[in-house]
DNA sequence: AAAAAAAGAATGAACGTTCATTTTTACTTA
DNA sequence: TAAGTAAAAATGAACGTTCATTCTTTTTTT
């Protein structure tokens, strides 16, 4: 156990320091020399671990992935009324997205290059099921329009990762007030109108 | 002028090649070398018209984001009513999004990492003013929600690089009434409530 | 014929990965 | 429990490759 356990601590350390390196300076210039060091590891030690460098970035991706619907979905229960759920999810999310800025970042940068590859996507996407449920339900009840859960998400979620980008690179600060408005703005745009 | 005429053209090639090696293998994974075999030049030649690849990239970068903002905003006529005006405004947007996927896409790459630099980042948002005006006004009026720029377009332009990526991709296909809807979602989500 | 533009080949540095070796761990036996 | 040992984990140095960039020469333009 005391094996294992020092290993999950230099998986854990190489993942945080991949995160790291690639919020900071981009896959393109994050080498595994670097990523090596600040995990105070041997290069050599990080194919222990990781088959390559694209699957060391592969398996960062699922995991923040993994924690970010982890969080999203604390303690959520499916009994909530649609209008509640979503809220108590939305502001889950935006809550992992300020306080996890750092994780958040690199889960935005992922999404929008080829940086991570197809099956690693897939693998990521999956966890948000609850989410599309509630949706869903909201459809029937008439709550939420009858839109693709991509035009939803679009709207209601995605939203979050670009102010957070724009808070993290110091153009845009981010206060309770503005959580506030952001909600009302996602919740306007997927809401049925009376 | 023969000569400048040739020179713009191997600029352009130059450029075209950046946007669509990017766009395919992420920049990490896109050579100088590709660059120039795609453009039809010698990698010498590429050090002309640009001082390093750094150079090169930002240069793109800012190249698409002039042509962007260029059909965003062409015919569009500042007596306009806010609605119709931002109505005009979104869809020209959407218009380039759809049409002009790999350039769009390359922006969008470029958004969220730190590919480009600061210098170049802010002078592709400068063109943005009109919109920006737009919103201004609309505030005053009464007709827009008194939210900061950011969130607004957090709101309003922002999802649709998420749709273009995501229809890119394959995972979501854009229809005309897809538009429509997603039109809708962004008018509903800055407008004021009655 | 001079100047400018372009080319291909060359260069040194940096990269991802592997190799040979050492250190640590876990287990056996006395 | 202590010594011995085999396996596992970890390492620093080394490897071959690839990269961005430059150098020298050739081609094109004026």
């Amino acid at each position: 156990m005391a094996k294992l356990q020092k290993s999950i601590d230099k998986r854990n350390a190489l993942v945080q320091a991949t995160i790291e390196l690639v919020n900071n300076n981009g896959f393109h210039a994050t080498p595994m020399s670097k990523i090596a060091k600040m995990a105070k590891v041997s290069p050599a030690t990080i194919y222990l671990y990781f088959e390559n460098k694209q699957d060391l970035v592969n398996q960062t991706y699922i995991d923040v992935k993994a924690e970010y619907t982890n969080y999203a979905f604390e303690n959520y229960d499916e009994s909530m009324s649609v209008e509640a759920g979503f809220e108590y999810i939305w502001k889950r999310i935006a809550d992992f997205k300020l306080k996890e800025c750092e994780h958040a970042m690199f889960l935005a940068q992922c999404d929008n290059t080829p940086m991570i590859d197809e099956p690693s996507r897939m693998e990521g996407i999956k966890h948000l099921q609850p989410l599309v449920d509630l949706w869903q339900r909201g459809k029937k009840e008439g709550i939420i329009k009858p839109l693709s859960d991509f035009i939803l998400y679009a709207y209601a979620i995605n939203p979050l990762s670009f102010l957070m980008i724009n808070q993290k690179r110091g153009t845009f600060k981010m206060d309770e007030s503005h959580i506030e408005e952001a909600y009302q703005a996602a919740w306007d745009s997927i809401k049925m109108n009376a």
